[in-house]
DNA sequence: TGATAACCTGACTAAATGGTCAAATGTTTT
DNA sequence: AAAACATTTGACCATTTAGTCAGGTTATCA
């Protein structure tokens, strides 16, 4: 399905048709995001995603197939983003400032993203049927070189023995994520309003600093 | 539902009939916590429950009567667990010992539950449609009070000062049911096998520690 | 302009699903 | 023992659902 759009890049390029594909996919691709974070794979309908869509199910068939496909879609495209905010990890020299980029990089995403969160939550509680293939090829790659960042720290004293880098890492990734997947749990908290965005900055602040201290480093 | 219970503490009770609902009932509810915890209410079915316990899928509803008359009882029977953990959290005037408890009975309950742990996520990142209720009165409360112990710490200079205090409890909710609602992938980047009993100990001090430290103080 | 190919969608289908029910079986009480 | 009540379950039903398809519209290009 991906080298359709590839395929499309004719020279003549009269935009309509392939403007109108790429619209239309990206239409339904981010219905379906709210719906499968909403919903998980299986709650899903391709009935709902199309109301989200505001176009008839059948044209979410012809642009996807199947609601599988679609899904599968979604999870990638949420990687991509996931993984930007990853690479940078060991860029850096100092642990204070990997880690400050890397938690506030995973913050803002669960502010500008939050539904993406969710749908990679649900694949993952419910087993990752779907994702296993990535989890332990992609992921587990990722992590290997993280966790060797970290134990380098340790190494040099730059940083408190942790244990096992992958806590830290565990702490990392849940704390911040929790302000996607739980939103509405923390919405609940904050006395039933929704976190503005400079209240979300200070919270913001506030994980980094907890995640500093807690391997030992004064923020 | 639950009166027919309590009505039937007959005298002469011949157990037989009280022991089989009991039982039925235990059955049903193991089963349907698992289910939810992969599929979430709308993923899950009462099939899936019915083999899942294997008894007829007309027992089920004998039992439960609807789909999400079960699904609640299963939410509930896991709060009752969490409360457990939740309640000696002010009993403890040290946070040093407080926070040890606290965290340790939570990674504790991870382990032992992961399925209540999943049902609940699934039930918050969907929006709580069914338990709204409970989240903004009960743990509203509890959360409120627990608030409250954390900045006469910060106040008593006790612990470090960070800010919000929700900040802190979210960072141990999320760290600690990461095991438990992320466990697959925690299994993956465990070389594909589960965290054995040792394993777990092991990772739940770091936790403790991390948590400990990321508040100022030395484990 | 006309042929071709992509886009669009209402109507349809086969399968799955939550829930009901009545009849059968088992237990308790009088 | 037999009336009264609880449990069990296969058969059944109305609704929902993923996916299909035929026939229509619109863009592209020679």
């Amino acid at each position: 399905m991906g080298n359709v759009m590839v395929a499309a890049k004719a020279r003549n390029s009269s935009r309509s048709k392939e403007k109108i594909r790429e619209e239309n996919e990206l239409i339904i691709l981010i219905a379906a995001e709210k719906v499968f974070a909403k919903h998980g794979l299986k709650g899903a309908t391709t009935k709902q995603i199309a109301d989200m869509a505001k176009l008839p199910k059948s044209n979410i068939h012809y642009y996807f197939h199947t609601k599988l496909n679609l899904y599968r879609y979604v999870l990638e495209s949420i990687l991509v983003d996931w993984m930007k905010a990853a690479d940078t990890f060991d860029t850096f020299d100092e642990p204070r400032e990997a880690i400050r980029y890397y938690v506030g990089a995973k913050m803002d995403l669960s502010r500008t993203r939050p539904f993406g969160s969710k749908v990679w939550a649900n694949e993952i509680i419910s087993g990752a049927p779907v994702m296993e293939e990535i989890l332990s090829s992609r992921l587990k790659k990722w992590v290997d070189t993280c966790v060797n960042s970290i134990n380098t720290w340790i190494e040099l004293k730059k940083i408190v023995n942790v244990g096992d880098a992958h806590t830290l890492l565990y702490m990392i990734w849940a704390t911040t994520q929790h302000y996607a997947d739980f939103d509405y749990q923390v919405m609940i908290l904050n006395n039933g309003k929704k976190l503005t965005e400079s209240e979300f900055e200070e919270k913001k602040q506030q994980v980094i600093d907890l995640v500093l201290r807690s391997v030992g480093l004064n923020p």
